[in-house]
DNA sequence: TGTTAAGTAAACCGCCCTGTGTGCTTACGG
DNA sequence: CCGTAAGCACACAGGGCGGTTTACTTAACA
């Protein structure tokens, strides 16, 4: 449906408020939570009158979660697109995240929402699988030799970080990274070792 | 104040209704989160009045306050204290919960409370540094290198699994005791391995 | 037995939240 | 240039929430 309220020329005909909306729930669910932001507080942030928004929503339900959907494309963006670094390399810079990063929200929505029958719970789990999978990718072509499991591993590397960092309010991604740093040079063979630069050094 | 009530006997002259309201928080900021309970039903299910309640708490935030401060004896009920099993042991046990088994309220209450100023933030704190230090002091006992460091990492493996678990509804503890099998391994000296016995055996 | 504190029951208040109804304005497209 | 539909402003309904109040009952103890 609301795809087929684009124009012939491919732009809607109104000033775009269904954007707005989103951009407004991705900035204010991340920054205050989904159950403290109110609809009003929403439309107030996104200029769009509440009478809009529930024209393109049919409740915060709805919204929540396609915000909550929107977030799978942004899968760790950037870091295992990084040609200029080695695989291990790039499992490693999952972890290498600047503070103040927004961090996964299915963390605080699994709580807020507080229902595994919630469509958005789906979603959640559907970008677990991802993140692990890319992981469990990068680690095949670094040559670990279970890399769905070590997958698996560096996955709950990242949320238990979030969540430490998120609790304490101190930076937790420097410890998870260690551990991956031990676990990576576990799972790969010995030949493949931690340090590609012996390549450049005697063999 | 509440000291004072108590009478002469040492015993309080009511009929324990504190102790009830703290029962009622308990099982249901457990089982519906602290945000979706509200006081009457909370009052209900303590057959207290709200009246009652709010004379032993001057709000909801000061028994959520208290609900989280009471978790605070209970950090790993046990598993420190098993004379039977070897420090290595120990460690590994912290990761052996039985599914169903109610995970650590202070993810859910950061989340959920959302406000780092919180009193109950500091009881969170405060709890996690205590496992981290028992982990820690286990960790020392076994002969660890840097037992502080292993245990602030078995400490963020824990808090991933249970993160995870919740995210995925499936457990996710076996995964985080893989990885904690690894770096105790690599944390112990050589000499001391993974494999008490070895007193039993040679030297 | 009478005083005092603890507890009960139920109505009530003000606030904020999700969600609607109504009437008006704007802008694209034929 | 006008019709249509997207969007706007704003009031308001209904309900649940945290929290308070009033009037009454129970139990301990001196």
């Amino acid at each position: 449906m609301t795809e087929l309220e684009k124009g012939p020329t491919g732009r809607r005909r109104g000033r775009g408020a269904r954007e707005r909306i989103l951009g407004a729930a991705q900035q204010l669910f991340r920054e205050q939570g989904i159950n403290r932001t109110g609809m009003n507080e929403l439309c107030a942030a996104a200029e769009v009158s509440k009478r809009t928004a529930y024209q393109h929503f049919t409740g915060k339900d709805e919204l929540v979660a396609e915000y909550l959907r929107r977030f799978d494309p942004s899968v760790l963006p950037g870091v295992f697109d990084r040609t200029d670094l080695t695989p291990r390399e790039r499992l490693l810079a999952a972890f290498d995240i600047p503070p103040g990063t927004p961090l996964c929200p299915y963390i605080g929505a699994a709580v807020e929402l507080h229902d595994p029958q919630h469509p958005a719970s789906r979603y959640a789990s559907d970008y677990k699988k991802a993140v692990a999978a890319r992981l469990a990718d990068t680690a095949r072509e670094a040559g670990a030799a279970d890399p769905e499991r070590l997958g698996e591993q560096l996955a709950l590397l990242i949320d238990g970080a979030a969540a430490r960092t998120r609790v304490l309010d101190a930076d937790a991604f420097p410890t998870a990274a260690a551990i991956a740093a031990v676990l990576i040079d576990n799972a790969l063979p010995a030949t493949t070792g931690h340090d590609r630069r012996r390549e450049e050094l005697s063999s």
